[in-house]
DNA sequence: TCGTTACTTCGCCATATAACGAAGTATACA
DNA sequence: TGTATACTTCGTTATATGGCGAAGTAACGA
């Protein structure tokens, strides 16, 4: 029941369910996810996170970068299940293919640069 | 994406949860379900509210009683998703099956005993 | 080794949510 | 035609959540 109930709270949040559209078969640096969101680090790092603890993305370290995806279906029922929700709910969504292109242009530019450009924005 | 984000948080609190497993099979009136969560009938009432604004449950009235139930499958493609992953994830609950017992004792009580008890309660 | 970079954690604020009791609405029954 | 009943709506309160910037951490590079 608690799995549950983190589940569909992480999935409660309009900013994590396209952060996790986008990371359903490629990995992004969180960068690239800052970049697609328009949130602050900050924000995204948290976003991140609950979406972890409710095992919904898996990350790993690159040097300095991290890189999250979307989880895989060997990990629990309760993820799976809501992971094929999620694409069968919003496969065809709006947002979800604006997102899409967007973030083909975002892959274009290098996470290096793309992070430059971030920090010399402020 | 309004729609699967409505759902989701619908089921992101435990006691929504614990309603709509109640009443995947059987109907049930306001009273018994206030009854299984042991909560104030207006929250219990507002809890309602939102689980139908999800249409994940439907309701109708009887006299002075209303009923709800699960909505059926033919209802949007999110919300039968939806009814599945939460099917899949917590048909063997603990919990779930505590509802279910408690639930089968209140159900040898007629609605309208069930009522003035909670009336007298106060 | 000392800065720069990529990300996370912390502290704060504004808003959203869940809980209750009191008051309101609608329906049965005396 | 009241009065009790079953539920909902309203108003309030406490806590949770999402947002940001500042400060902290870890890794590369000059």
């Amino acid at each position: 029941m608690r799995d549950f109930l983190t589940v569909a709270k992480a999935l409660g949040d309009e900013n994590r369910v396209r952060a996790l559209l986008a990371l359903r078969r490629r990995e992004l640096c969180v960068c690239q996810i800052i970049e697609l969101l328009g949130l602050a680090p900050s924000t995204v790092s948290k976003h991140m996170a609950i979406l972890q603890q409710a095992r919904l993305v898996e990350s790993h370290k690159m040097g300095r970068w991290v890189y999250y995806r979307a989880a895989n279906a060997s990990s629990s029922e309760t993820v799976a299940a809501a992971l094929e929700w999620l694409e069968r709910s919003l496969a065809d969504d709006p947002k979800s293919r604006e997102d899409a292109a967007r973030l083909a242009e975002i892959l274009t530019v290098q996470p290096e640069t793309l992070c430059k450009q971030q920090t010399s924005k402020k």
